[in-house]
RNA sequence: GUGAGUGUAGCUCAAGGGUAGAGUGCCGGUCUGUGGAACCGGUUGUUGGGGGUUCAAAUCCCCUCACUCACCCCA
């Protein structure tokens, strides 16, 4: 028979992978409680509309990159590709927006896009992220940028730099982007093919450019922060000025772009300095109009989503305080169901334990409790049975002694 | 979607037209009440798949698939 492989761009996760995973998530529950997040899990598919309608249908990853299917009555399905928008709706939905306080969203799950794996992406990845509705305050803003990045130095990630920008709103945004199609079209010849195809569809994708050519040229282009609205100037200040209070270091990148269409004001990245091309670890921002867009009452929220595989390539070992664990070995068959019941004695109180159940001798239980780096073997011979003892021996310092039954909870209190 | 590189044992890799190999792992033995070492033996392959050239292909050619990296885009 042909065997059958996991789906391009996926893959499965054991051990000792699954131990990071595992020390990651349980980091990011207790880190973000802190600030009164709570877990929410959405459905992994939604209506397809949701996300058309919330990320925007002219984007790459609403034109390209959805899993987007049809289901028995006809219903046009997708798997999620990001879970904003699927919060958002949730939140409408159960109207959240009016009962719960602080309205402040934790998630954790897999994400779904039609994309060309390579290092730091794949077509199943795995993202957290938070998001936050509120009055619109920038120290909200400041709040969030400063709680993704000093939760990536709680984890120990080296090497993390902050970006921050301001892409405007509706009043500030157009105007600029036609200077900035008319400046482009101005230096036309200085551009590459890309970008001056980028011109007529994308023109801030232009500053997205890696030809050095480009970045030389789009320098003197006009800069969104130079161009902002007074209101949006006046907010982005604001939250400069918190993420002071916040000791944050950023820097300011005013050619950073984000392709999801709802983002307003504040944007920011996490980028990383080993993660070859795909840098961003974590990005996000603000959005003034999608909860309005999606059908919600006029309210600002503002949110992230952290690439987890990203971060679990660059994660430091994670030193995990390794549980003691006990083999139990028997001399020959007729002993075998004493250990049996020595096993379950040690499961009842939560030991880990292990044993073989078709050894012939115990030097091959021996062996195994090397293989499982048993710190003890519990051994169980004629004579032992014959006197109600165990014959424990530390497999590290190779020193053995006896005790007897009765004093098994003693020892295990004193030793496991 | 575009480009480049790589596919040989469970894993890491040799063999570049002439009998598919090594290390490691795994199983067994030396050693039936005591392990990590040592020694001995055994084990796994349609050389990713298909086609072509040739007396002969892992090796050369074509196609295809998978993986990796990069572009695009993004976490």
């Amino acid at each position: 028979m042909s065997k059958v492989n996991a789906p391009k761009g996926t893959g499965d996760l054991f051990s000792p992978q699954i131990e990071k995973w595992q020390y990651l998530e349980d980091k990011i529950r207790s880190y973000f409680s802190r600030f009164l997040y709570r877990e929410i899990r959405t459905p992994v598919f939604e209506h397809s509309e949701l996300f058309q309608r919330g990320i925007g249908s002219e984007t790459e990853v609403v034109q390209k990159e959805m899993y987007t299917f049809a289901d028995k009555a006809g219903r046009s399905l997708t798997l999620r590709p990001e879970n904003t928008a699927s919060v958002v709706r949730a939140a409408i939905e159960h109207n959240l927006l009016n009962d719960m306080f602080p309205l402040r969203f934790l998630y954790i799950g897999p994400m779904f896009r039609y994309e060309k794996p390579q290092k730091g992406r794949q077509r199943q990845f795995h993202q957290f992220g938070i998001e936050v509705f509120a009055d619109g305050s920038p120290q909200v803003d400041a709040e969030v940028i400063y709680s993704a990045y000093n939760f990536l130095k709680e984890i120990d990630l080296r090497s993390i730099s902050v970006e921050v920008n301001s892409v405007g709103c509706d009043v500030c945004r157009p105007g600029f982007l036609e200077q900035l199609q008319t400046a482009a079209r101005e230096k036309k010849d200085a551009l590459c093919v890309e970008c001056q195809r980028k011109t007529d569809t994308n023109p801030l994708r232009i500053f997205d450019c890696k030809n050095e050519k480009c970045i030389d040229t789009s320098n003197s282009f006009p800069k969104i922060t130079a161009h902002l609205c007074e209101e949006c100037a006046v907010h982005f200040d604001q939250v400069k000025a918190a993420l002071q209070i916040l000791q944050v270091e950023y820097k300011i990148n005013p050619r950073m772009v984000r392709g999801l269409d709802y983002y307003t004001k504040t944007t920011f990245e996490i980028i990383s300095g080993q993660l070859g091309a795909q840098n961003a670890v974590l990005g996000g921002g603000r959005y003034d109009n999608l909860i309005k867009d999606l059908g919600g009452p006029d309210m600002v929220g503002i949110g992230f989503a952290a690439g987890m595989e990203r971060i679990i390539l660059h994660l430091q070992e994670v030193e995990l305080e390794p549980r003691k664990k006990i083999l139990v070995a028997y001399q020959n068959p007729e002993i075998q169901d004493a250990a049996l019941g020595l096993c379950e004695t040690l499961w009842r109180s939560g030991v880990h334990a292990y044993m073989e159940y078709s050894a012939k001798n115990l030097k091959k239980q021996f062996k195994k409790g090397d293989k499982l780096s048993a710190n003890y073997t519990f051994i169980l011979g004629e004579e032992e049975a014959q006197n109600n003892t165990i014959s424990v021996k530390d497999m590290s310092s190779r020193e053995q002694i006896t005790i007897k039954q009765e004093e098994l909870a003693q020892w295990l209190k004193k030793n496991i």
